[in-house]
DNA sequence: CTGTTAGCGCGTTCAC
DNA sequence: GTGAACGCGCTAACAG
């Protein structure tokens, strides 16, 4: 690889004057400018990355923290990662992948400490997460996607739960359902401390109460099985609910196989959604499934941007607070963090309609139940 | 962050005695030893991989060329980068993700140009791909995931094509097919060039050949709709047919839905199995379809191992082979390529059973066909 | 406007 | 065994 150097001698003049001008970092003749450029392009030159990084104190790569894939782990999460990859190369950065695994601590304190990246993209976050205290306490620059119990000062981008919720309220109670259950994620150790579950159990309570349509949150199936039974469950408690949304797609495959069990069909009997599935994932399902589509990739361009924003804004300072552990005091540079909030995505499927109308003591085996009198008027997109 | 310079002050030695102690080069006193890689202990110090890299021209970074999110991009493709990233760590390395977009070589040409990458990971390679030849015109080290028609003297790890599709053919032969159907992707201008669908396609054929069994692979159904049709003209062109693999899930979604249209049942009916899907999209479907899981993420692991090989084995020639376009003369070193080739795992759900022991005028409205005699005794699971 | 010098943090010659 | 000096490729300070 031809180097500054090789450029400087091929135009005959100084390393810093080929600098100055690929640059732009001072003034420089335009007729040496010019004969610059032309070496520069002739050898094909290009700037070392590493030897700019050493002197500048800044190498332009990020690092996405990339979690071990779990169970629920899918397309979303690789979305987050094309997605900062993508804005971070428009940018002029780079993206390196960084797999977590046992102790993610180390793992930062490590990264961090090679000197190789300008900031770290955090993925996953948990309602308390240690990677935050760490990393501010590091004087590292971040930012999340998703986002902690208390952000702070901290930068996120995460998806708008409320304008969800309110879309999907907004699309059955549009339909005529009176009554909408929700199925959040199984209750495990992970989903305790996971965002996304608690807040969008959060805020499709609060829409379905504002919208004052009915509404069941009690159960959490986490599989297929669980998924059937606690439809089954659900629907022995409460015979009136029409219109159900799942996180889960196992559990929603369990919900689909109990409604055909009962000699039920979708949508006619039920009106099922996915919340936070990819379309992609939608479409395996028979019928297509309608989905709160999350816009991972948006997401992903987002907080990669916001941590590029930040780097570019002010350089932090040296090493920041070393174990004194205060707060950090006064805000941010130039004006508060940013906090990106956005919505998902309604993709309105096959398992639509308005609920059948009437309900109450039909005998399941008496089989195919009457078709809702109302056609399928347009459906209502709430805030897209 | 402290330096070696740090280290060496606290120590009491010179920078480059630290340096020696650190790495080895060189012996270095016990006592001295000890006393630096305390002071390295107290101070956190970690070596500072630009400085490092400007000095040894090598980074230890790798980075994965990642094609832009086709329709049918999904889990396979991001642990084939999970995969790597974490052999890459486990190694030393760190992984790059590297977005291509439009002018896939361009980007090449930049990205190389950097000096940030000692080498490159290849993935959703073409029969013919341009980027091999630019890459070893360029002199620089890579492998790939998947491969070329000829891939020369590249490493690359790929699924054993033959190795799954006896597999395959194993399984459903030995529960008493004794006619195959396979639908391959459709053949679009992608999949044209795609290497798992060719290979996958010969290799089904010959397999069906060397096990005596019936085979058909006339159609490509690249949706549900198209799916639900091609199952259609099958039945009708081939009413034998008894088992089904699919490489397309969005076909496997429609030919599920022709199938209850004529009242059959899988796998009563139907075997129905999945050709390089995960298990995780498998048990989407309704019964849980029996699948051949591509070895993703150890693709991706080998990928990463077998260039990182590569690169500790022989450091490259300087730059290579300039624009003199000969092809690179006398085997790689240290003995050949490596070229490793890794099966599908079968995961039998519950879409896989016996064939309903007659079928030819049998009427379709009769409804419940017969349960097959022989019980569903253990499946044969070929070279695994 | 341009050339010279210094130094980023490290590994690697060399003398000692 | 150890230390001092040089250079990787580049940017930044100063001189001319």
């Amino acid at each position: 690889m031809s180097s500054l150097r090789d450029v400087a001698e091929r135009a005959q003049v100084a390393v810093s004057t080929v600098s100055a001008a690929l640059n732009g970092t001072r003034p420089v003749a335009a007729a040496t400018k010019r004969r610059i450029e032309q070496a520069a392009a002739e050898l094909g030159y290009r700037p070392n990355l590493l030897a700019r990084g050493l002197q500048s104190k800044r190498t332009r790569i990020l690092a996405l923290l990339f979690p071990a894939p779990r169970s629920g782990f899918g397309l979303t999460e690789m979305q987050f990662a094309t997605g900062a990859a993508e804005a971070a190369r428009e940018l002029g950065y780079h993206l390196l992948l960084s797999p977590e695994h046992a102790d993610p601590i180390e793992e930062l304190r490590h990264l961090t400490g090679l000197g190789l990246v300008d900031g770290v993209l955090l993925m996953e976050v948990r309602l308390d997460d240690e990677r935050t205290d760490f990393l501010t306490r590091a004087g590292v620059a971040f930012s999340m996607i998703g986002r902690t119990r208390d952000p702070g000062p901290i930068d996120y981008a995460d998806i708008d739960f409320a304008a969800t919720a309110r879309d999907a309220v907004a699309h059955v109670a549009g339909l005529g359902h009176r009554k909408l259950a929700f199925f959040n994620h199984s209750t495990d150790a992970y989903a305790a401390q996971y965002g996304p579950a608690i807040r969008a159990g959060e805020e499709f309570a609060r829409a379905a109460g504002a919208a004052g349509i009915g509404y069941v949150d009690d159960f959490r199936p986490g599989s297929a099985e669980e998924g059937g039974r606690a439809f089954e469950a659900l629907m022995a408690a409460h015979p009136d609910v029409t219109a159900l949304a799942v996180m889960d797609d196992h559990a929603a495959v369990g919900v689909l196989a109990a409604v055909a069990a009962r000699g039920w069909r979708v949508p006619e009997d039920l009106t099922l959604m996915l919340v936070l599935s990819s379309s992609r994932v939608a479409e395996m399902f028979h019928p297509r499934l309608t989905t709160l589509e999350p816009p991972s990739a948006e997401l992903g361009r987002l907080g990669a941007r916001m941590l590029i924003d930040r780097l570019e804004g002010g350089p932090p300072g040296e090493g920041g607070p070393q174990g004194e552990g205060g707060p950090p005091e006064g805000g941010p540079p130039e004006g508060g963090p940013q906090r990106r909030l956005v919505p998902c995505r309604l993709v309105i499927g096959d398992s639509s309609a308005p609920p059948r109308p009437y309900h109450g003591g039909l005998d399941p085996e008496q089989g195919e139940p009457p078709y809702g009198r109302g056609s399928p008027n347009d459906l209502q997109n709430g805030s897209a």
